[in-house]
DNA sequence: GCTATAGGAGATAACAAAGG
DNA sequence: CCTTTGTTATCTCCTATAGC
């Protein structure tokens, strides 16, 4: 039964790359709009996502009352939003449109007027933005305020995370791009045990490839971002530049009691994991 | 050129708040 | 009070266009 009025499932980040990212690039374009070469249901699509990301949570009249002033035109347009949105059936047929691909969610009910659904991104729609949309980083901040209760460990700490790291915060798009961690070589570049890590992040959200709740993708990505932080940008064992520090990553952690809180109980966990095998592997050797 | 999909526009219906 | 205006929602028909 779907838990969620969000009018949507969608899955953790095995599933966002597998199959989510995929399915959205062919049907709503693998390249900005502004590149001119999608169709012209990919630029409508995304200009959507783009108003949808700059601005939080919109009714569809909301939405075309962004760029638009007068009613009637209002009116036009809200129709085609909506029609984006839950997609179309024509001749017995159905084309699915956004929430059914798990890039928007519903979120709560206008009742300014009758009462209306009320639409946002989904994580996997956030993650959709960054990787096609060419953002500015003014606008992906603006993405990060509008949107940091719904990833309060990395939106909602944006600025802080800023005045420590600078740039590296937008190494977010690499995520959103595919790159996740099924990368062994991870395990050689750094003495820090991210590979470890990442790996055990992996076995923690296994069984929700079908379905995952917010909260828990929202973990998901925030683990996945700030342990990535200590891998080099540039994907080779030489190139010590643009990974953190340890000690730097440490202070970050640390200096926020929430991120030091949430951050160690999951290192907590995954050690116990490893504990937990390796003693069954010592175990193996007295047989 | 055909076919499926997207766009445009009209009809219809509620309903809430503001205004007369 | 009734009317108007703003909002939300759905259905249907016709036309335009992209991709084969």
């Amino acid at each position: 039964m779907p838990s969620n009025e969000q009018g949507t499932i969608y899955g953790n980040l095995h599933a966002y790359k597998m199959y989510t990212r995929p399915t959205a690039q062919r049907l709503f374009g693998a390249y900005s709009f502004r590149k001119k070469q999608g169709t012209k249901h990919h630029e409508n699509v995304q200009r959507m996502l783009e108003i949808l990301g700059l601005n939080g949570t919109l009714t569809t009249w909301g939405i075309a009352k962004t760029h638009l002033d007068d009613s009637s035109g209002i009116r036009t347009k809200e129709k085609e939003y909506r029609r984006l949105l839950l997609g179309r059936m024509a001749r017995g047929k159905h084309t699915i449109g956004l929430l059914e691909s798990g890039l928007v969610v519903k979120d709560g009910k206008s009742h300014v007027k009758a009462p209306a659904d009320q639409y946002r991104l989904s994580l996997h729609g956030i993650l959709y933005c960054l990787d096609v949309l060419d953002l500015t980083d003014k606008q992906i901040d603006k993405i990060a305020e509008k949107y940091s209760d719904v990833l309060p460990m990395v939106f909602g700490k944006w600025e802080y995370l800023k005045s420590n790291i600078g740039n590296e915060v937008y190494r977010l798009k690499n995520l959103a791009a595919g790159l996740f961690m099924d990368n062994i070589q991870i395990a050689k570049i750094s003495n820090f045990p991210v590979y470890e890590l990442m790996t055990y992040l992996n076995v923690k959200y296994q069984n929700n490839f079908e379905q995952i709740d917010e909260e828990d993708l929202a973990n998901q990505i925030s683990f996945w971002f700030y342990t990535n932080l200590l891998v080099p940008a540039r994907f080779r064992a030489s190139s010590k530049h643009s990974s953190l520090e340890i000690k730097q990553w440490k202070k970050i952690i640390q200096e926020d009691k929430n991120i030091a809180k949430w951050y160690y109980e999951f290192v907590n966990e995954a050690i116990k994991f490893y504990n937990t095998r390796f003693s069954r592997l010592k175990k193996l050797e007295k047989v």
